[in-house]
RNA sequence: GCGGGCGUGGCGAAAUUGGUAGACGUGCCAGACUUAGGAUCUGGUGCCGCAAGGCAUGGGGGUUCGAGUCCCUCCGCCCGUACCA
């Protein structure tokens, strides 16, 4: 065939793209705009899967496309490259992470280089450059010179606050704040040391510091944030996490909850994703009742509850056995119940804890509280279901409305009081309906709950027992790390006179505080975070820096602004470059972020947009997840070989010696094969060599095949040479027990490769047959490299053929099948340009006709379908109009510049090497692809003139019939029923009724 | 438990949003060309049936001239989340 080296005019473009800065968006033209982001990676040393380019993909040719639109497009590229991989690798080789860091980055480049993505790789950001991680630390400060004012619902310069207490002191001050402030009069205000009215102030900015109970993870060294924290074990490593109290730097994100929540309504983001948020924030509107001890009328156990209206039904109280009261409460008989039981939830871990769910635990303090309402005794119990972390620590206990608390009064033998008349069967399980009149409820009796609810809260509210309130599960974030590899926090600390040291930003004019080296990457002897090892690493030669370093999502949480101007030494981004950019108009990435990174950006984008940094309070209008594409885990091995007869007897031809997966499919079907399945064990150590795998699977079928006595010499040679060498399996079955799949259950599974099958059992005789589609990853050895595709096949081969795969949302399976089809698609495509003459060369066919009506039909048609398609994400779809468009033009034998010119264009967002190569071809000057117009889809081309419409009688089509387009609905229906096929249908019966719908179908009911 | 999503050939998947179910690709079958085929090309291919025809979008029911699509109900799978008071 005329040959397309791929390779060769891959590089050659991409060498061009790269010479030329081709994809570098003009500067702040009048052009309208369009950002296309990335969620960048981390540059871990595994370098990219075939996982990874799948968004990328997406949104290349997202922007490819805008580009041909006549949009200015931001498409940029950049790495998250603080992290703890680079730091555990330092730890155990002493390497510098940075050193380590550079390296992945160069391969992780060169890697998305190869698949040539659009970047304007000028823009490139790297999250542990100083030069960026100034702008980061910049940021902490600004926040940390912030405070949010509840009255304007924003955040404001701290400024406005000190204003507000040298006028008025505290009282026109409605800050979100700590909860121990106090308050003063401007007089006493204005009174205070300067130490002393800035120590006030800490309680009041957005980043502070506090004794917070933290996820600690000994292994790690350090504390991790919620979302860090999966079923009990850290996210990365999966180390056992505890629960400690430690003084950290905390970021008041609750403040913005409320925003975080309503602004998901503005962004066209996926429901689901927006659901993970709203849960994660978790807001509830219920109330807050004091309950007063018994002992004690001037003290009282705050709860929050949803369920204000079941407050006559509480017969006990419940707190969290760390709660502060706990230890008050506790009666001198009841101490040493007490002890035991607080000690044994201390020892439970998390995962424990939420490992038994269903057991009931708990103790009596001894003590008694007074229920608001009705002065009854409530005894006052700890439990462990009750968490400290939540609400107050405390819960009313109703058991006739809520099950864990049924299950706490069955076990405790707590009476059980209905409040509502339409409850049922309350001594089997508790009904939590809202419906009926309540009953045994003093003052709301007979009320329904929308009449109750709003009766006891004002009740509450007037003895100043209670009020309305509005909880949230989602916490203040955590901000420091006692890591080595990250931002430096810019504070150092100073004593305020009393020997109390105060935490202070370090000057403006001295950022970016760079890291410090270190002799070891590892806390020091009195366990302080690494950075304690830096030799004289003091602010003004004088002042100890803070020790802990930022967390992971600090330099993702506005990198998007970076880009937009991101060598810029004076701000992190000019007005004029975020005026014109705004925000980013599709997103693309993973949906693992969607509790982190990407609500901890919304969040910092709502804070500068409060500070009137940037211009949009939502950072990301449109957001995709792309699905994963798994990996399949290596468990089985598949030997496949054929002729158990010899040669001369066989009707088959010898099956080629292969590893291809594809192969093995392929000959899967041969009658005269015979499967042999190693188990993992076995091949353990031999993984990925397959000279010691071939030699190793030889002996084995030499005894299995001896069995057959079938063998002599010259066919048993021609048989190895000729077996398919081994592939890792893939069963269609997802696991299951263990990872381990009992052989029977195999053998049911996939009759089709067991029969006829030989088993090599594990060494202990067990068998061991099972795989597993999921997540690619290094430990799995499961990873598809894509720099492998794109040898084999070409880049562009790859492009098409992720996201021919299936829908972009959808989780897939990795798999070769079908890539060769793609293949076939792209040298098909090439033919209709150049074709081979007798000598083997390449011949240019394209003339210069005008294209046939039938001809530009098939143009425009997919001219149509890739706009729709790519306006609508579906690009799977789009690459199958590409095929329908080259197999309709080869076989109209279509050679015409004309129709092939704009064909060139349509396909060259999916496919830029080709296409680009094939424009030049075409006579255009070389790498202008990019600034060509998309052409125009003439809908005049597709216009019909008649309709091949189905007939169908009683709704199942019988017949077809062609009439014109603008044939009148009586006179279809007259012919219709005149056609010799409904005739017969007819039966000579008159039919009750005849639909005709024009240009889709015609229905005759009988 | 709760929330979100999904269920269509051997496989990956389409279906103009209520109008010819299975486009496109793979796989399989047959053929052509070949020293050869893991190249290329042609035809066939949802299932049952020799055929006429019948049956088919997880199961059952409904609305409609017409349902993969809308409604009800049951079953199954995936993702997220969880003693959240």
């Amino acid at each position: 065939m005329a040959d397309y080296n791929h390779r060769e005019t891959e590089q050659k473009w991409q060498r061009f793209w790269d010479e030329h800065n081709t994809y570098k968006p003009e500067e702040l033209t009048s052009k309208p705009k369009y950002y296309v982001l990335d969620m960048f990676p981390y540059p871990s040393g595994a370098g990219l899967h075939v996982g990874h380019p799948l968004g990328y993909i997406a949104s290349d040719i997202v922007s490819r496309y805008k580009r041909l639109k006549g949009y200015n497009v931001l498409h940029p590229m950049g790495f998250d490259s603080f992290g703890l991989p680079a730091e555990q690798y330092a730890i155990q080789t002493g390497q510098h992470p940075a050193v380590t860091t550079e390296a992945n980055l160069t391969r992780y480049i060169e890697q998305l280089k190869n698949i040539g993505f659009s970047y304007d790789w000028s823009r490139e950001v790297r999250t542990s450059d100083s030069s960026y991680y100034k702008w980061t630390q910049w940021i902490f400060m600004e926040l940390f010179n912030s405070w949010y004012n509840r009255d304007t619902n924003r955040a404001e310069s701290i400024d406005t606050l000190l204003n507000k207490f040298a006028m008025n002191g505290t009282t026109d001050v409605n800050a979100v704040c700590d909860e121990d402030v106090a308050s003063f009069t401007a007089a006493e205000w204005n009174a205070l040391s300067k130490t002393e009215s800035y120590a006030i102030t800490l309680k009041y900015r957005l980043t502070y510091l506090a004794n917070a109970v933290v996820n600690w993870c000994p292994a790690l060294g350090t504390v991790l944030a919620n979302d860090e924290v999966k079923d009990g074990v850290s996210e990365r490593g999966g180390y056992p996490v505890e629960q400690k109290l430690m003084r950290q730097w905390m970021m008041r994100i609750t403040a913005y909850a409320d925003r975080l929540l309503t602004g998901l309504n503005t962004i066209d983001w996926t429901e689901s994703l927006k659901e993970q948020q709203r849960n994660w924030i978790g807001k509830s509107i219920g109330a807050s009742v004091k309950f007063p001890l018994a002992t004690d009328n001037n003290q009282f156990i705050d709860v929050f509850t949803t369920r204000v209206d079941t407050i006559y039904g509480v017969t006990f109280m419940v707190l969290a056995p760390e709660h502060e009261l706990a230890v008050q409460l506790t009666t001198p008989e009841q101490k040493e119940a007490v002890q035991a039981y607080v000690n044994a939830a201390k020892l439970r871990s998390e995962r424990d804890r939420m490992a038994d769910t269903k057991a009931v635990s708990g103790v009596f303090t001894g003590s008694y509280c007074l229920n608001p309402l009705n002065g009854e005794r409530v005894p006052i119990f700890l439990a462990d279901y009750v968490l400290a972390g939540y609400g107050t620590g405390a819960v009313m206990a109703v058991p006739s409305g809520d099950q864990r608390d049924w299950n706490f009064a069955k076990h405790f033998d707590l009476p059980i009081i209905p409040i509502l008349d339409a409850q049922k069967d309350i001594d089997q399980q508790a009904d939590n309906t809202k419906e009926g009149r309540y009953i045994n409820s003093g003052i709301i009796n007979g009320m329904t709950y929308q009449q109750a609810t709003p009766a006891l809260i004002s009740w509450l509210e007037d003895g100043k027992l209670g009020q309305g309130k509005i909880n949230f599960r989602m916490r203040d974030a955590v901000f420091s790390r006692q890591r080595y590899w990250g931002e430096p926090v810019p504070v150092y600390f100073k004593d305020s006179g009393n020997g109390q040291l105060l935490p202070y930003l370090i000057d403006e004019s001295d950022l970016p505080l760079e890291l410090p080296t270190v002799d070891k990457y590892l806390p020091t002897e009195t366990g302080e975070p690494p950075l304690g090892r830096a030799e004289g690493w003091k602010y003004k030669g004088d002042f100890d820096y803070e020790l802990s370093t930022m967390p992971g999502w600090a330099g993702s949480s506005w990198y998007w602004y970076r880009y937009m101007d991101p060598n810029n030494e004076g701000v992190f981004a000019s007005k004029e470059a975020i005026d014109y950019w705004q925000n980013v108009d599709l997103y693309i990435g993973g949906t693992e972020h969607a509790t982190g990174h990407l609500l901890y950006s919304r969040f910092w984008n709502k804070f500068l947009y409060d500070r009137q940094y940037v211009p949009q309070d939502e950072p990301f209008k449109k957001l995709i997840n792309q699905g994963m594409i798994q990996g399949r885990s290596n468990f089985v091995y598949r030997v496949k070989t054929t002729l158990i007869k010899p040669f001369e007897q066989s009707q088959y031809p010898p099956l080629p010696v292969s590893s291809n997966e594809d192969d093995l499919d392929m000959i899967s079907g041969h009658p005269e094969s015979i499967s042999v399945f190693f188990s993992k064990n076995v091949i353990d150590g031999i993984e990925n060599d397959n000279a010691e795998m071939i030699d190793y699977a030889q002996k084995t079928l030499n005894n299995i095949l001896s069995k057959y006595e079938r063998i002599d010499g010259r066919r048993h040679n021609l048989l190895i040479r000729r077996f398919l060498l081994y592939t890792p399996l893939h069963v269609d079955v997802n696991i299951v027990e263990n990872d381990i799949l009992g052989l029977d259950t195999f053998k049911k599974s996939r009759p089709d490769l067991t029969e006829n099958a030989e088993f090599i059992p594990e060494p202990d005789g067990r068998y061991i047959v099972g795989a597993e589609v999921e997540k690619m990853s290094k430990s799995k050895f499961n990873v598809v490299n894509p720099d492998d595709i794109v040898e084999r096949y070409g880049a562009d081969v790859l492009r098409l053929y992720e996201m021919f795969l299936g829908p972009l949302e959808q989780a897939k399976p990795w798999n070769t099948n079908g890539i060769d089809g793609v293949y076939r698609f792209i040298r098909k495509f090439w033919r209709l340009f150049y074709k081979d003459n007798a000598t083997g060369k390449s011949q240019w066919i394209v003339t210069d006709e005008q294209p046939t009506p039938a001809e530009l039909k098939v143009l425009h048609k997919a001219i149509q379908k890739t706009e729709s398609d790519i306006d609508a994400y579906s690009f799977n779809t789009s690459v199958s109009s590409f095929m329908i468009c080259v197999n309709e033009l080869s076989t109209l034998n279509c050679h015409k510049r004309a129709v092939l010119q704009d064909l060139v264009l349509i396909l060259s967002p999916y496919a830029p090497h080709i296409t680009e190569e094939l424009w030049a071809a075409l006579g255009h000057e070389p790498g202008s692809l990019s600034k060509a117009e998309f052409p125009v889809f003439n809908p005049a081309y597709l216009v019909e003139d008649a309709f091949e419409y189905p007939i169908q009688i009683n709704g199942k089509v019988r017949t077809t019939i062609s009439f014109a387009i603008d044939r009148a609905a009586t006179d279809i229906e007259r012919e219709v029923l005149a056609d010799e096929v409904v005739q017969k249908w007819l039966e000579g019966k008159t039919p009750k009724k005849v639909v005709v719908v024009p240009k889709r179908i015609v229905n005759v009911v009988i």
